[in-house]
DNA sequence: GGCATCCTGACGGTTCGCTGACATCATCGA
DNA sequence: TCGATGATGTCAGCGAACCGTCAGGATGCC
């Protein structure tokens, strides 16, 4: 899963730049252009690092910090300054910020501190199990199990699971599901997903015949009912 | 328990001064002054920070970071060293280090920087050893074991153990592997992976053509099942 | 120079996925 | 109620993708 990366920065160019970086690099990107937005966003959206300027409208990168590690955010923190005083790295690090570096700065060399500070510091934000009925899905493992019993699925039915799964409740088209799964968008004419989609109520449901979960919706697509 | 930091640094001024301060700042510390001593002390020493000077005799700290890595040492490395290229920074920051200060540095940011990382890398000298089945690895000492006889393990198939090992349970892609163990992330277009988990499997499963615990998940890569 | 190790490319077995034909079902108008 | 119509369910087979395996040659280390 995409580490998810959140820059706190007021100067546009430089965000923008960053975060043009960090997602060819791999990574998910949310920008905050301020401290208030900056910290309210670590503590809603969860990133597995955040990268915080420390001279911000609102409120100062120092005060972040505090708020955020105080209500018990605990991914790393890059600290990112034009401030160079030894004495600001040190009250930086101090206050609970994992590396600090000052501008100017090389992108490969940001790039890179980011890579370590996740190295050590894992995603651990995995949200793996999810299910419907008796069947759970782990997408770590990819195993899934129906009533405790480990299910064998071909790798384009656990794909076409993970398209129903993700919209969960809504009917998704045999257009959406092609495009999501199989990565085309030409109009279908074959009977591709609803072979799979078979397959799966085979794998799946108690009564394949009368599905519980894996519903039709005629002439839309199909639908995942928890 | 005192965390130990080993300075590997052939200046004798700047080496005793580190001593001097990170002793009172409640570390234990040891003194190396060339490559080789050094990544022979980190091994047989084990301490939970190694601050690590570049310009070496007998052997650069590149050569000495690669070597102690390879041999399963997994506490941070902080690299010191009066270059101040960016392109030296990246490379050792890719190379397996934690953090990179250059000369001249101001010592309070140093431990600054020691602090932090040992903050987020906690001593972790006793849990070495794991494993699955009747296997076992230890990390320190680079020995494998099965039903309690040592099995002889190539380097790379060793790292490619361990890749599998850090994220045990959960699916690594042949990409990941490649990336972790070789370095890489260009897409794999030969058997290589496959090749090494054929020996590993060879070489630790009862039944290789049958495995237990290096499982292939098919399309999507190799899990380790504990 | 000898040895272990590593990578690569080829080959073969197995599984998988797509297709197209046909059966069955839902819906709607007569 | 019943048949027409179009959509979905089902199935079997073929071609392709994917993985396991192996041997040869390159490489690096002692």
């Amino acid at each position: 899963m995409k580490a998810r990366v959140l820059v706190v920065e007021d100067n546009p160019d430089l965000a923008f730049g960053l975060r043009n970086n960090l997602e060819i690099e791999g990574y998910e990107v949310a920008l905050a252009e301020d401290g208030p937005t900056g910290a309210a966003q670590a503590l809603e959206w969860r990133p597995d690092l955040v990268i915080l300027d420390l001279m911000l409208p609102g409120m100062d990168g120092f005060r972040v910090l505090r708020t955020i590690r105080e209500a018990g955010f605990a991914a790393p923190v890059l600290m990112l300054t034009a401030r160079g005083e030894e004495s600001d790295k040190v009250k930086g690090l101090r206050s609970g910020a994992d590396d600090y570096v000052t501008k100017p700065f090389g992108v490969l060399e940001l790039l890179a501190r980011v890579e370590v500070l996740l190295r050590r510091a894992p995603t651990t934000r995995d949200a793996t199990t999810a299910g419907f009925g008796t069947v759970r899905i782990d997408r770590a493992t990819r195993v899934v199990t129906r009533d405790g019993a480990p299910v064998s699925l071909a790798p384009m039915e656990y794909e076409l699971l993970l398209a129903l799964l993700d919209r969960e409740g809504a009917v998704v088209s045999r257009t959406d599901l092609m495009r999501s799964v199989w990565g085309y968008d030409e109009s279908i004419v074959s009977r591709t997903v609803d072979t799979h989609v078979v397959e799966l109520r085979r794998k799946l449901e108690s009564d394949p015949s009368a599905p519980r979960h894996i519903l039709t919706v005629r002439k839309a697509g199909y639908r995942l009912q928890p």
